[in-house]
DNA sequence: TAAATTTGACCCCA
DNA sequence: TGGGGTCAAATTTA
């Protein structure tokens, strides 16, 4: 609310000056341009959440905006404090297992993306600690995308990533950036198209409990088969990235009231085809996909909503 | 010298 | 109250 009111504030003065100094509204644009992303930001990390009490030993319950904000007196950082609330997994969150590059186990694979380390911690029952990265774009543009990589206790070249947020930062992968701007490859896109329609999930005799291999069982399944080069431009078109993928999936049901299996279907499927779209992403050389082969290894279901599919690309 | 990382301390939820 | 997540000063790196 402080953010959004201070953005008001802004649009207020740049209105008396419209027509005056040129200079003077370029930079109230630019202001309130941060401001706004700040606040996009916040609301999608749910730093907004921060408890009075919080934000009162922050010293912070007074409106931290200056009463008369100055057009050229930057933006306030005070009010932007972290929220310490313990993360769960979240709708849209976004966890991966990936190897490390060559798989000498070093560090995982390049995201695309730059990252801040800002903490790491020894997680009971894991022989490997946590690491905690923040975007290192998060003081200057608001950005705040998260993330927390563990090496897995199993496999020393396998890292467990988990993404919180989004970024607002407006950064692009390496991938796309260096390529010129967008025009997606509609072979790409129909075969993306074709693969995410096919695809299709049996969870017959499948319930909520610990977890359950079904490397066996093979509940997934593509038909028929795909055979193709794919590569990030060719998915998703020259300077496209992960968020704009073209994939739209159907839900497996009608209505908006379902059986929490048939939810189950719909999210696997969902978490399935992410899965793909990200390796797909990378910025690694072309995967060359003939006779598409896609096995679902491990399936954790934590509770209804929570997934953890792991597959392997053959 | 600025930026990035390390690390002990702190905060606060489960 | 323990432990996960974050802060921020100290240290390292480019």
């Amino acid at each position: 609310m402080t953010e959004l009111s201070y953005v008001k504030e802004l649009v207020k003065q740049l209105d008396v000056h419209l027509g005056g100094c040129p200079d003077l509204c370029k930079d109230l644009a630019a202001q309130i341009s941060t401001v706004t992303e700040k606040s996009i930001g916040m609301i999608r990390s749910r730093h907004f959440d921060v408890r009075k009490r919080s934000a009162a030993s922050a010293g912070i319950d007074s409106p931290a905006f200056p009463s008369t904000p100055s057009p050229l007196g930057g933006v306030s950082n005070m009010h932007f404090k972290a929220n310490k609330k313990r993360k769960m997994m979240e709708k849209g969150d976004r966890r991966v297992r990936v190897s490390s590059p060559g798989g000498g186990g070093g560090a995982p694979e390049d995201d695309g993306y730059s990252w801040r380390k800002y903490g790491q911690k020894e997680i009971l029952g894991s022989q490997n600690r946590r690491a905690y990265y923040r975007c290192t774009h998060q003081k200057t543009q608001g950005c705040a995308a998260t993330k927390q990589v563990q090496r897995a206790d199993e496999d020393p070249t396998l890292f467990d990533v988990t993404y919180h947020g989004t970024h607002t930062c407006g950064q692009q992968t390496p991938a796309a950036a260096n390529v010129q701007p967008a025009t997606p490859n509609p072979d790409a896109s129909s075969l993306l198209q074709s693969l995410s329609s096919s695809l299709t999930v049996d969870t017959e005799g499948l319930t909520p409990g610990p977890r359950q291999d079904w490397s066996r069982t093979t509940p997934f399944s593509f038909s028929p088969a795909v055979s193709g080069l794919l590569t990030p431009e060719n998915c998703f078109g020259q300077g496209a990235s992960i968020s704009s993928s073209p994939l739209e999936l159907s839900p497996a049901t009608s209505g908006s009231s379902y059986s929490p299996m048939n939810r189950f279907e719909e999210e696997a499927q969902s978490e399935l085809v992410s899965a793909l779209v990200a390796a797909m992403s990378m910025p690694q050389p072309a995967m060359e996909v003939e006779d598409a082969n896609f096995s679902l290894d491990e399936l954790e279901l934590f509770d209804d909503s929570i997934f953890d599919v792991s597959i392997f690309l053959a």
